[in-house]
DNA sequence: GTAATTGCAAATAATTTGCTGGGTG
DNA sequence: CACCCAGCAAATTATTTGCAATTAC
């Protein structure tokens, strides 16, 4: 199940992308990116490492408010924001509350591991401009 | 903006669907249901009725834990379980924190308009039968 | 050395869309 | 009877995969 993971150049700079930006960046963009340093790498190995990253714990994959996957290079759980306009995401910095997941237990009998949640709305540039 | 919604055989038959079920089926699970109903019903159709009825409020549409999306017949905002090994969805029937939304307003200053929160783990089914 | 990983391109999966004829209000 | 909406099929979008060559360990 768990296999080796070498750490490729290709990996390296995908992963020094997703730790040095605050937004939360489409396959696409971080393959943008990726270029700048690798100029050969290639969108399959950008979305293969993306899955890799995402199953060893390093990265975050959301799947919200949009028609493709973004990544968070913070692995620590917190929750997001998503405007409904612009369809940026946003960190939202409120404490996880991690009571959540017993109470749920409690409820269903599940073995509940973890939550995510996510708040919708218009974001300040959106609503500023508009 | 708001584009007329006329009530047609198809549109009644998706809806009946959802609202009667407990599962929170694939666009491809509605289909196949509705075409017991009104056989020649075309994929197309379901896909654009679905989004009619999003955009209505009448449905959820959910898009955790999947590559597909998912569609809940009950409206009102509630949370969900994901189970990560058969992938099932299940309602959780704790309440909503409508709190939560001004608690993020005052950190984030944007225009908070409602959450989301899916937890996840093994259900009972995938606990037990491993 | 050897097995994981890459680049490339073709394949897949999910959903959307253009067109024309039909049915609702 | 006007125009929204259906059916059909082709198009689009996002992501995955097969294969031969390459590279990390």
């Amino acid at each position: 199940m768990v296999k080796p993971t070498r750490m490729t150049k290709q990996k390296k700079v995908i992963l020094d992308i997703l730790r040095s930006t605050k937004c939360h960046p489409s396959a696409d963009w971080v393959y943008e990116q990726a270029k700048k340093i690798v100029p050969d790498i290639s969108l399959g190995t950008v979305y293969r490492n993306l899955n890799v990253l995402r199953d060893m714990g390093e990265i975050l994959e959301l799947n919200y408010g949009s028609t493709y996957a973004r990544y968070d290079g913070t692995p620590e759980n917190h929750y997001h924001f998503c405007c409904e306009k612009c369809y940026n995401l946003y960190d939202v910095t409120i404490p996880v509350y991690h009571g959540l997941d017993k109470m749920v237990h409690d409820t269903t009998g599940f073995d509940v591991r973890y939550h995510r949640m996510e708040f919708y709305g218009i974001c300040d540039t959106c609503r500023l401009s508009s």
